[in-house]
DNA sequence: CTGTTAGCGCCTTCAG
DNA sequence: CTGAAGGCGCTAACAG
């Protein structure tokens, strides 16, 4: 735009060229109602001539907030979070807020660096879902204490802020319910982390059901692990273990689901004759796979979006003592072939 | 950590504890050697009893520049785009950055704004994939003139400045041999936006691996559009109307092939025996889907991570004659039973 | 209506 | 070895 050697365009310029006082270029272009409107053109024309942008980090230092939200998810590649992930882009862009994405590698430490990253970045919030290995969570304490507004979603902890979340213990329910109502009787299920909410939550439905219908509930058919397709394979050889053979399992997420799903077409196991399987947060993949998995579906860019819509609001109340809000969205059973 | 009403603890204060000048508590945290050691350690210690954290706005604004990278990606929630992200972040977490990342969604005046926002930040440096939308690449020139580092990926243009691609032709050519040596003659190529590189490199491969098997190329083959799922049953439809009816299809990326076969599935149209697919991207769902996907397998992470290492190899080389380079990842068939 | 001053938090001279 | 001063680009407060 300009030979200046790669150097922006600054206010000082503007004003150097204008003959006037940075003060009052800086006030033209934000449209200040006391400069008269003949100076407010020329200033406009000029800036825009020369190509003028502000300064963020300028801005940002002197509010002391930067127009943007912090990120931390555990994984990007992962369906459900690169959907939120949309979700918050759409909303923030929107708003003028640009997006700092940090993954926690599922990784408790990084997750706190992240954290610190982001304090020092000064960003205008934070949106989270805390890592499978988190369990204690006084790193969002100093996000707190440095009113910096907050929102989880999906995997949320104990702390006192928003949060965005599906009806997990229903959308279990549901599923555990269609699978007894399809005939299956000894129905396993594949759960999370126990420290973490959904995977409490979850198995909460899971026993809901049995229980609503009369059926016995057995502590071996709850085999504890973690979120990863990985823990599908190792939690299919675990159940293949028990007797007596449990005809269906319901697990904790879609990779879960998904291993399993492997490990029965390797090992050439029917499903769901021998097998029935239940995802949950239906990922794209679980339709286009054979036969179709059923699985509860979660709104993954909507809880994103939701997200970001609460943290902004937050971030545009003055008032310091907004009363968080736990927002539950509903999730919806998509029956297919698998059970 | 501190009642101090939700301030970040700066250097002043601790120079206020301390009775010494801000200065020499920024130099002993930064360990600089002509400060006394018995200073360092007790300022060392203050500082983290304080929780003390480096502004990194202020940082910036001094330096210049941010330890920050800009990404700008056409969607997040793409198998492609998100592996690549995990990629990048990776590696800039390792080197200390953190990532910014945008979404064009495909939308040429969104990049335009999306590369501003960027330069406002002053980030340190940038990594793109252009929009299917964008033709003219400007914008960009704005961020070479301020010397940013810019790392294109996958859907390069022109600009000269570092680049990471597969081998486009190369794999293309592979793919359709493939199908040649399998039997199928009448191989349509659904390709993707012709200003892209990457549809023309494709095409280049496809009609290289007709000549070179004395196939006779037809111009009604190739069936232009763009590159997500929709396009794929767009060019399904296309397809089907041609005369002689093709027997198989070369398709510019995962999401089309996924496109095509959904189509085919529901015309009840046996792949491969009346049409045979090829996708490019080897999406984690081309292995899972029934029947398996046949797809160019192009290394997503691997060129996330590699952008990112050449992007940080050009902001610490402080000579501004940077001569910029070419990576050009191999790819490799995947051979399943869609061919 | 406009200019001057001061300061956000940090770092880099330049003096001692 | 350490302190004081100035400035990165911008805006808010105070003067006229």
């Amino acid at each position: 735009m300009f030979g200046n050697g790669g150097k922006q365009t600054t206010i000082k310029d503007l004003a150097k060229y204008m003959k006037v006082a940075p003060s009052t270029i800086s006030r033209a272009l934000r449209d200040y109602p006391d400069i008269s409107d003949k100076k407010k053109k020329e200033i406009r024309e000029l800036a825009n001539k020369l190509g003028y942008q502000p300064d963020s980090i300028a801005q940002s230092l002197q509010r002391g907030r930067t127009k943007t939200i912090g990120v931390i998810v555990p994984e990007i590649k992962h369906d459900f979070f690169s959907s939120v992930l949309d979700g918050i882009e759409d909303v923030a862009y929107k708003a003028g807020y640009s997006i700092f994405v940090c993954k926690s590698n599922e990784d408790y430490t990084r997750e706190i660096i992240n954290t610190r990253s982001l304090l020092s970045y000064s960003v205008a919030g934070i949106i989270v879902s805390i890592s499978q290995t988190t369990q204690d969570t006084d790193h969002f304490d100093v996000v707190k204490m440095r009113n910096i507004p907050l929102v989880f979603f999906d995997r949320v902890c104990d702390i006192k802020a928003n949060k965005v979340v599906v009806n997990d213990e229903q959308g279990a329910f549901e599923a555990v319910e269609h699978l007894i109502q399809s005939g299956y009787k000894r129905i396993v299920h594949l759960a999370g982390p126990t420290h973490l909410e959904i995977s409490k939550n979850r198995i909460k439905g899971y026993r809901a059901a049995l229980e609503k219908n009369g059926i016995q509930f057995r502590k071996e058919y709850i085999i504890d692990g973690g979120l990863d397709e990985e823990d599908g394979i190792r939690g299919f050889k675990k159940l293949m273990k028990l007797s007596p053979k449990p005809d269906a399992v319901f697990c904790v997420n879609d990779p879960v689901a998904i291993g399993v799903f492997m490990q029965c077409k390797e090992k050439k196991i029917r499903i769901p004759r021998q097998l029935a399987i239940v995802g949950f947060s239906d990922n794209p993949i679980a339709s286009l796979i054979n036969p179709p998995l059923t699985s509860v579906s979660q709104p993954a860019y909507e809880m994103g979006s939701i997200a970001a819509k609460m943290l902004l609001e937050e971030i545009n109340s003055k008032s310091s003592l907004f009363k968080p809000k736990r927002r539950k969205l509903k999730t919806k059973l998509m029956v297919r072939s698998t059970t």
